[in-house]
RNA sequence: UCCUCUUUAGCUCAGCUGGUUAGAGCAUCUGACUGUUAAUCAGAGGGUCGUUGGUUCGAGUCCAACAAGAGGAGCCA
């Protein structure tokens, strides 16, 4: 019975005739049995829902269904009927019944009971059997599919960047070291230092912090191009945000401006939550109504405003509040927390980095809405934005979304050679490792722009979750590394 | 890295000001029940109270260190 053809649970639910003989195979959520009848919830992992597998314990061999515990993997053949119970249309009267794979019931971590989401981080290799994390992880699929579709329908390249750089300028954070040195054994060069001529690239070598630099080249030749691959950060970071590794998407636009950029950003982000509702109808809901009990017994201040698939609809339903930095300063010193100095940071001049939470007061207090900051001072941005006119500020910009904070970083180039030298020089940047990058503002520059999307930081925003650990399979993060 | 909190049965938790046999719900097992929906009902088993050290006649309960986890901050996506 186990090589011929299986049918998915989810075109048995979906297509399947009454009266047709299928073969599904899966892995048991429940068995509920009495002399007469014994119920089996099936999930393959197609879809949330499972099949009712009813079987006659008369017909089926009493050891076979005593194996058809929470967890086992079993083949079940059998006519599907119009379900008699209320809670499914269609169920598959069991003929044949075979167990692929056993699962002691005394030793098996998953019960037929909630779970906190804590628990099951530690069993991380067993929670995609679980209706919460099988519907989080279809939901990337479909996210993952959606961002290659929409930059493919407007003809942006795919680019992949390296993931071994060199070049430990980029300035986004702490790298995590490649060798293929001799950890107990270093080899010492004529001052003592570690001898990098011996490792493996001939010079110290890290893993990627971001594709941009890169895709920027590609953007100088290509035009439209986007990346979307893994990052890495070895920051000692400890918040329901920030991994250790993380996916990103990072376009990269020739002859666009900081309002290309943004209109870009805007509308992706619409599409792919538009997909989303779209495709993952049968997950949103189940996350939804997730939400929607979690919150039953809390007060109701405390409650969201709108639940998942309203928020969802929100976002495509609105355009984005666009502020520069310079407006946000005015309204956040004119804030009630300002004034009544509740801000643990206070907002008195115009120069201050926003801390989160005066992103947090101006997302979901004073907008109520996701919202792009842009034109902040140069002076806390990197050295390869654009710089405005005024000599101050350069043309940066921020998604900031509801719950979850900076959602997407970007901002025009610096596409003059001159101003970007410079601005490396006050920031220290070394010019000498980044002398290909520098080219290209010697050879046919151009005006463009570009911006990063945190993948997770989206699926957060998607499925609701409300900690990153539990929108990535195998999440990584300082001092854990398991599975 | 800093601040706060948590750690008691497989899971989620209760255990008041230290006092002798450590509790509940769910899960598991056994039995009952002619179709169930996280079934219901009855019963049973299951714990060196995170680790180490200390205070005390006596520590799950108080103190210290360490460990793990959570939330917040910083760094950012």
């Amino acid at each position: 019975m186990s090589t011929e053809r299986r049918t998915k649970v989810l075109e048995v639910l979906k297509t399947a005739e009454v009266g047709a003989s299928l073969l599904v195979k899966g892995w048991v959520r429940t068995k509920r049995q009495n002399k007469n009848v014994a119920f089996i919830a099936l999930n393959d992992g197609s879809t949330i829902n499972n099949l009712q597998l009813v079987a006659d314990p008369n017909q089926i061999a009493e050891e076979l269904l005593k194996l058809v515990t929470t967890g086992a993997c079993i083949a079940a053949k059998g006519d599907i009927v119009a379900s008699q119970g209320s809670g499914q249309s269609v169920e598959m009267h069991v003929k044949e019944l075979e167990i692929l794979g056993e699962a002691d019931p005394e030793k098996y971590p998953l019960q037929p009971k909630k779970h906190s989401l804590e628990f099951l981080r530690e069993i991380a290799y067993l929670r995609p059997r679980t209706n919460t994390f099988g519907a989080v992880y279809r939901i990337r699929h479909a996210m993952i599919f959606a961002v290659h579709k929409f930059f493919n329908d407007k003809e942006f390249l795919n680019i992949h960047t390296p993931i071994i750089t060199a070049s430990d300028a980029e300035g986004a954070g702490e790298t995590f070291r490649v060798t293929s040195l001799d950890m107990d054994n270093l080899p010492k060069n004529e001052e003592g230092a570690i001898d990098y001529k011996q490792d493996f690239f001939d010079k110290e070598t890290n893993l990627t912090v971001s594709g941009q630099l890169e895709g920027e080249l590609a953007a100088m030749a290509l035009g439209q191009i986007y990346t979307f691959g893994p990052t890495f950060r070895a920051e000692n970071s400890n918040t329901t945000r920030h991994l250790a590794e993380f996916w990103m998407i990072e376009p990269e636009m020739a002859f666009f401006d900081a309002d290309d950029n943004a209109d870009l950003a805007e509308e992706m982000l619409q599409y792919l939550v538009q997909y989303a509702l779209d495709n993952c109808q049968d997950d949103l809901k189940f996350l939804h109504d997730r939400e929607v009990e979690e919150n039953k017994n809390k007060k109701e201040s405390e409650r969201p405003e709108l639940y998942l698939i309203d928020r969802l609809k929100f976002v495509v339903d609105n355009k984005f509040e666009r502020v520069t930095y310079t407006d946000a300063i005015d309204i956040l010193r004119n804030s009630k927390p300002n004034k009544k100095k509740k801000f643990k940071y206070l907002i008195d001049a115009w120069g201050a980095d926003l801390q989160s939470e005066h992103e947090r007061y101006l997302v979901e207090k004073h907008f109520k809405k996701p919202v792009i900051l842009s034109d902040y001072p140069k002076d806390i941005k990197a050295f390869y934005m654009r710089q405005n006119d005024d000599g101050k500020t350069v043309a940066a910009m921020d998604i900031l979304f509801p719950g979850i904070g900076e959602i997407i970083g970007g901002s025009q180039r610096e596409e003059r050679l001159d101003k970007l030298e410079q601005r490396m020089d006050e920031m220290g940047v070394p010019k000498e490792e980044l002398w290909w990058y520098l080219d290209t503002r010697k050879f046919g520059s151009a005006p463009h722009s570009g911006y990063g999307l945190g993948f997770e930081r989206m699926i957060l925003f998607v499925t609701g979750m409300t900690n990153i650990r539990d929108v990535i399979p195998f999440p990584r993060t300082p001092g854990n590394a398991e599975f």
